[in-house]
DNA sequence: ACTAAACATGCGCATATACTCATATACTTG
DNA sequence: CAAGTATATGAGTATATGCGCATGTTTAGT
């Protein structure tokens, strides 16, 4: 596996090889979709099981479930099973600083355009 | 415009608003493709014409030139024209964080399946 | 004004993926 | 073992988007 090696490249300011630009993009693409946001958001609480997360985003329990896959495959959610509940939690710490830049940068944006047009 | 308002409740650890979840999700998704990261990865030399990106990047000229679209409409890129070129550069600093963040992130899950495999 | 260069864009195709519905699986309890 | 509960998954559909091809637009030079 030479995973390990190619992402070391970032650290040293080197280009990415096309593997490696492949994951970064495909983490990214993880955290595209806003009920997936939803979920790590509800998630930040802490540890919680399917079917609280479905009440609390308003999803269906199908889609929910589908989510809840795609962000553990990720390695962003851990999962452990309890019985007959599977409860979800925060595996990657770095996703609480990922979602406080971009929304820091998004909020400079926000002001910047609200100046702009005199409103606010 | 509401955002600014919406954004900051994330500082705060409120919940974010269905617009400001949107509004997150398509940030992450502008960065969810290879090659744009590559064109990201190039930017970080400074800044650079299309044709320049065009050659750096091996993409065909109306690709390059259509994500640098995409790029600068989600204002991770400046745009500035000089006669016949046109010179992008990088417009947000989050990005460089972002991507640290993320190759960080990456870079220690690589490692931990590479000791679970016992290769390396 | 004509030509060429640098970049942008309309269009069509192929693929990916989010969603819903129905059903399957895993586990607990009586 | 039967029934119920919590979660996962297969199938089908709709939408989004990346790509290539061709063409359009802007600017510089003659």
């Amino acid at each position: 596996m030479s995973s390990a090696c190619l992402l070391s490249r970032m650290a040293k300011k080197l280009p990415l090889s096309d593997d490696a630009l492949e994951m970064v993009a495909r983490r990214f693409a993880v955290l595209a979709e806003p009920m997936r946001l939803r979920l790590i958001q509800n998630l930040f609480e802490g540890e919680k099981n399917v079917n609280a997360l479905v009440e609390a985003t308003g999803g269906t329990q199908a889609n929910i479930s589908r989510h809840l896959q795609t962000l553990t495959q990720a390695s962003v959610l851990a999962r452990r099973k309890e019985g007959l509940q599977v409860f979800y939690s925060i595996a990657d710490p770095s996703i609480y600083r990922l979602c406080e830049l971009v929304c820091g940068s998004l909020e400079k944006q926000a002001v910047r355009q609200a100046e702009a047009f005199g409103t606010d």
